[in-house]
Parts: C-alpha cells; sequence; structure tokens
DNA sequence: CTGTTAGCGCATTCAA
DNA sequence: TTGAATGCGCTAACAG
C-alpha cells in the first residue's frame, strides 16, 4: 500500500504537506500542490480512509437500521426504494451507507451498540417505529444523532423524524370515494399497532365524520399482509346487509391481496367495488386494474432522512418534523358513481 | 471517550493486557481479566472499531453493491430478500454490511474505488452482472476479493459467483407445463441482455426440444417490466392464429402485469390461458389465482454469497461457482389439460 | 502471565 | 508556504 509518506518522499516534501493537498489547504502554492499530485497519480496513491477516521474522529458513514428480519415488512418493495433515497445523498455527499439489520429485536439492539458505541457511524437513520423500543431509548440516553423514517410512538419532541402527514392523506384518498359517489366505505389495514396504520385509518374516519357517514365497526378490517386470515375477513365483510362498495387499503401490497380475494368472491374492481390505496408502489401500475394510491414519496422521504442526519447536525437541542407531501394518483380502481 | 488507556489506568495495568482481555488471551490469568471486565463494564468502555480496523488493517465490512439506480430492476422485492440474506451471515460473523449505490455506471464505479483503494471494506458483493462491467474489471486487476450474484457475462473462471441453475430451472418449469398438456407455450421475458433472462429461455426452449415441440419467433416476448409495450405486445402474442394456451413468464412482478394485461383482454388465467414464473416473491402468493412459481430461494443466495467472501478468502486461485437449487412451488395458475 | 515499544496512515498544532 | 512533532485508539512483536 502506497502512503502519504511514500509520496512525500518521492516529493521531497514533508507528509503533513501531502496531507495539505488532499485537503486541498489554501496555503500550499500551486506548484508543490501540483508536483504532489502527479506523485500521487503515478504511485496510485489513494488516502486510507480508516487511518482518516481515526484521525478525525468521523467515519462520514451513517447507519441503516431496518426492522428486524422477523418483520413481514420487509418483503415491502418500500425498502429497495427508501434505501435508493438515503443511498442518493450520502453518495452525493461522499457519505458512505451502512445497513444494519438482524432477526430480532435484541440482535438489532446489540448491533447498533456496535456500531454507536464503536464509533463505526456518524448518524443513525431508524427504518421503522416501534413502541417502546430498546434502539431508541439508547439512542435518547447517549445523545447519538438519530433520525426516524416514520412517526414515532412517543412523540416525545426530542426526536426527529420524517413522515406523510398520513391522516390527512386518509382523509384525501377516503373523501375521494366520497365524492364519487361512495357511501359505505370499508378499511383494510395492517398489523394494528404500526403507527401508519393508525394514522391512515384516522383519516379515514376523519373523513366519514366530515360526510356524516356512520363508521361501522365490521367495517374495520385489520390482516397481517393477509391470504390466510385475510380470505374470511373480506370475505365475511361482502356478506354484511349493507355490502361496502368501496374499500380504503392501507397498503399496496395488501390491496393486491384484496383485489384477488374479492375476484375470488366473484367480485370485480372498481366495477362491484372501488378501491383506493397507498404508497403507489410500482406495481400499483402494473396491476389490473391499476390502482387509484397515494403517493407517499418514498424515495423522498429516503432523501429527507438521509439529509437530515448529514447536512444539519441531528441533536436533542433541534428536533425537526419533516412532513413530506402526498398526492392521489389516478388510475382505474375507481369508479365514479354520481 | 473512554480508551483503553483509562481502563488500563483505573485498573492498574497496562494498555496491552486491557487489549489481551478485550480477545480473551489465553494467556491472561482469569483474576485479571475478571478485574479488567469489571473496570470496562464500571467505566463503559466499549472498543473504538476504526482504531481496530486500522491496528489490524482490516475492517470487517463487505460491500455491497447494487445496479445502478437507473435500473428498474431496483423496484424488485429481490433486493429487500437478497440484503436480508446477506445480513443475516455478515451479522452471525460479526461483519458490517455497507450499501453502495449510485445513479450511473459511472458513480458506482467512483465508489467502488473509493471503498476499495481506501481500505474500506474487506470483500465485496455485486447484486448485478453487467457485460463489460467496468467494475468487475476492477475487481478483478485489483486481485480483490469479490463475488457475483448471478451469472457473469464472461464466465472467465476468474471469478466466484453464486446463482441459480436458471436453464435447468426454465426447463423444469416449461416442462411442467408441458406435463399438464400444454403445448402453445409462449414465453415472456424482462430486458433480453439479461443473462438471467436468456438462461430461463435457453431452458424454456430446451423443453420445447425435448417435447418435440416447434419454437416459434413469435411466441417470445421482451419487455422491459411492461405496462406500456408489454400491453401491445401481449394483445399481438394472443391474436395468433394459433393461441398460447400457456405461458412462461420470466419474474414474479412481469406476471403481475401478464395477468392483468390479460384480464384487460377479456382472459383469465388459469382457464384460459396457464402460466407460470418465477422467483416466489411474497407476492406470487397474494395474488389471484396464486402463482405457480420457480422458488430460487434469494435469501439462500444471499447467505451463500456472503459466506463466499467472508468464510473462505476469495481469491484468483480459487474462483467458485456456488449453484442454489430451485424447486417449483405449485399453485392455481395452471390448468391441468390432459 | 504481563509490560514496553513501536506503528497502523493520516491530520493538525506549533514553529519556522 | 512548509516541516517537525504529536496523537487518534488499538494491536502486536519483543522482552521479561
Amino acid at each position: 500500500m502506497v502512503t502519504i509518506k511514500d509520496i512525500a518522499k518521492a516529493t521531497g516534501v514533508s507528509p503533513s504537506t501531502v496531507s495539505r493537498v488532499i485537503a486541498d489547504n489554501s496555503r500550499i502554492s500551486e506548484e508543490t500542490k501540483a508536483k504532489v499530485r502527479k506523485a500521487m497519480e503515478d504511485l496510485g496513491y489513494f488516502p486510507n480512509l480508516t487511518a482518516r477516521n481515526l484521525a478525525v474522529k468521523s467515519t462520514k458513514t451513517i447507519g441503516v437500521i431496518l426492522p428486524s428480519s422477523a418483520d413481514k415488512s420487509l418483503q415491502n418493495p418500500f425498502f429497495s426504494e427508501i434505501l435508493r433515497g438515503i443511498g442518493s445523498v450520502t453518495h452525493k455527499l461522499q457519505y458512505s451507507m451502512m445497513l444494519s439489520s438482524g432477526q430480532t429485536e435484541e440482535e438489532i439492539y446489540a448491533e447498533v451498540q456496535r456500531i454507536v458505541l464503536g464509533s463505526y457511524v456518524d448518524g443513525i437513520i431508524l427504518l421503522y417505529s416501534r413502541l417502546n423500543d430498546r434502539v431508541t431509548q439508547f439512542l435518547v440516553e447517549k445523545d447519538f444523532p438519530f433520525v426516524i423514517v416514520g412517526k414515532p410512538q412517543e412523540v416525545n419532541d426530542r426526536t426527529t423524524y420524517v413522515d406523510n402527514d398520513n391522516i390527512q392523506a386518509g382523509e384525501d384518498i377516503t373523501s375521494h370515494l366520497i365524492e364519487t359517489g361512495h357511501n359505505r366505505i370499508a378499511f383494510i389495514g395492517g398489523a394494528k399497532d404500526l403507527v401508519v396504520t393508525i394514522d391512515r385509518m384516522q383519516g379515514y374516519t376523519n373523513a366519514l365524520k366530515k360526510a356524516d357517514i356512520p363508521i361501522l365497526e365490521e367495517y374495520l378490517i385489520h390482516t397481517e399482509f393477509l391470504k390466510s386470515g385475510g380470505k374470511e375477513a373480506v370475505e365475511k365483510i361482502l356478506r354484511l346487509p349493507e355490502r361496502p362498495d368501496a374499500v380504503v387499503v392501507s397498503d399496496d401490497l395488501i390491496s393486491i391481496g384484496v383485489i384477488g380475494m374479492l375476484e375470488e368472491s366473484g367480485l370485480s374492481v372498481p366495477e362491484d367495488i372501488s378501491l383506493v390505496s397507498f404508497n403507489n408502489a410500482y406495481l400499483s401500475e402494473i396491476i389490473h386494474p391499476a390502482l387509484t394510491t397515494i403517493d407517499i414519496q418514498i424515495y423522498k422521504l429516503g432523501v429527507e432522512s438521509a439529509k437530515a442526519i448529514i447536512e444539519k447536525k441531528i441533536g436533542i437541542d433541534d428536533p425537526k418534523r419533516i412532513i413530506i407531501p402526498h398526492y392521489i394518483i389516478y388510475r382505474d380502481s375507481v369508479k365514479r358513481k354520481s
């Protein structure tokens, strides 16, 4: 390996001078800069990141923590997309991106501890938000810079997060259904302890209330990424005396399952029942019918979260709430009834 | 920050002794070990990874390179899944996982150069394989340990890779169609310059030949993750005098699009036309009809690739071909006709 | 079984 | 504008 010393020797300057031209220090003459740079080129020099990190006490890498593998949500294209968003800014800003996962919550905790206490990252992005999360607590305790993608359960205004306004989004998309003449609207969500599900359902009920449509308990169905239990649940809903004429589904992936189940039950979307959804995953465009869905700008969620920890040094002192705008993508899963 | 010196001082031993108990060196008495460990506990000591890395000249982290963001394939759940697989072994073996991406091929190249030349990673996993890839060439030149997931275009037996036997898989699934009584079988693939597509189509033609079924040019259709051009292409195929009674689709995601398009054309799967697919993404189970598809064990692809660079120190001297077995998942998208 | 010394490769303070 | 010296935190001979 060719080090700073080698090129110093070759150029006849001191190592510190070389170090300075690497940093493009203004107090170095252009001619020595040129001379040194040529030597670097010739000898094939490349700065050792580890050594630099040790010297400057910063790694210019941020850790990205995935939910535990047990979490089914990991199958969601959401993650590829947000990783792309994060990667785009880490790359541009010359940062690296360290990915951490684990089978269990325990493993993840150990992992985070390792990279944080081991000074292996300068900041952390949490790609999940769980209630009473040890990781979050640890980060807060250590006063370590981190940002959560999604809304933290306990908004203790000591944590920065980037999220959509899912309540508003839920209301918007439900209102669209109402405006197009639907009034028996069901809601199908994922795990009911996820904040995102709760928020979207909240928006759903808000819209119903504003339109003076009664909220029926039997129209609220939760399903863990369906297929098994989901099927019967949907069948049940469809056998109600007042069968829904529309359904709000909290995730595109679930929508695909729902459409499949409806078809099995002999119902087609949107002729027999309209459907709206969230996320605007690639799939929502491809499936038949193409989904009318809320684009939550996943990529941007990633971008903003990365910017948050990198550009502004997140600290307990200046927590931020970054809300990414959403908008409705109108496609073919809603039938105008009036 | 509490360092090795601090706890040395506190315990009255030398820094090297402390270092040794960290490494659990056998030549340190149990009592000093205990004493030192207690001090570490009390003072909240945690080894600085960067410093250690510099000293031992190894980072215990492996770089994972995603295809350029331009690549549509990034939307594929494939990546989350393989990342999970890789992560499971890096985690278990106490390694870290550095994720690199970039908008363009150029960016990726710069990134790889940075982490390799900067000694930031001990090995590289390439999550793509492109023809005449600068990155691959660079890695080979530098004699840097790396492994490719998927089959390298030019199998120069100097590179280690982990892949499925996609030719065999293509033949297997096509044969299943033939055995169930189909004989007008079309093939729908993604970009035709992807090795995986080529291999699967090869298997498809192999199966046809073995069954003495003629291979029709007009039954071969390629589509870049359809919707736009894909629709008409499928419609065209359906209008042929000899309409196919089955179709082999090279990716679950594409299958979803295909099913959608068939429906739009008034055809249903598997009643009017059978469909088989590849990957066994989560979706293939959820959609209606549930897909008969090849499980390529994505997770395992990740696991094996990680094991390859970590456990055995990959080198030019011992390239390996690791083939992950595949198997057919029988579900509801194929109609038995005989 | 443990301490001393040196060094990993780079950045930075202090002089000059 | 440049050089010498020191240190980042840890590991690894080499002694003892």
